[in-house]
DNA sequence: CGATATACTTACAAAAATGTATGTACTTCC
DNA sequence: GGAAGTACATACATTTTTGTAAGTATATCG
């Protein structure tokens, strides 16, 4: 019997996931994570908690657009967890879920890694 | 004194690199590591060495086209060693280069996370 | 002999990501 | 009173990414 597709799809039902498969929710979940703002919003959250703005001012080059879509998406995913005040001017902060701490813990270590050794690095690079 | 972007710069020419700043080259290198098919690339040679085809035949749903994109960005930045024998018709094999190896135990890090977790986090996802 | 496999590249097209500008309702600082 | 700050949403334009299809030279398999 040759491997199945929908087999794959079967066993993160009840199993562990497979990003190597396209079907599977994990490769979703893999993007999310690692897509552009992704990777800096979880770094910097798993610093503390921090308002809109304060986090728009800690990661270089986000728009407020890609930064609101970014937090939606990781909390949509349960990542981050978004809080109200219910004042006016607006007061939101953000922070991350006991979840989110997981995740980020190895974002920030491969973050770290890059960081430490960009100097390595950059001098072989083509 | 207000933080100076150019003097962050500079921090990475010396020292550590800063993600957080646009300009550094570290960003860069983070969004060639986490980019859609690095990651899977990354974790799939962490595994060993494979070539070109058998590498596409492992990893769902990369086009040829952006599977060799994705090699040659992993290899200029020093990250993947490509291996051509030099036959014909052709064979050519890619593995991990030491820093290569240091990058990929991140990455396999938070992919096993999210494999062995995408069943809580689709669970309660929003 | 025709199909299949190998490792790509290139041109073209479609889709997705991202940026820019504007608006909202209200408050505080100068 | 005017400017700036707060947390976004929305429309529109542009940029970037990604996919598709075709082509290359040769060897092996049936």
């Amino acid at each position: 019997m040759s491997p199945d597709p929908h087999a794959q799809a079967m066993l993160n039902a009840l199993g562990r996931g497979d990003v190597l498969s396209p079907e599977c929710p994990s490769r979703a979940v893999l993007q999310h994570l690692t897509s552009r703002w992704g990777v800096l919003v979880m770094a910097v959250l798993a610093t503390g908690t921090y308002r809109f703005a304060a986090l728009r001012r800690r990661i270089g080059g986000v728009s407020e657009r890609m930064l609101a879509q970014t937090l939606q998406q990781l909390e949509s995913d349960g990542f981050v967890r978004r809080r109200d005040h219910g004042e006016v001017p607006p007061h939101v902060d953000y922070s991350l879920t006991p979840l989110g701490h997981e995740a980020a813990q190895h974002l920030v270590a491969l973050v770290g890694w890059i960081e430490g050794n960009i100097a390595a690095i950059t001098a072989r690079a083509a």
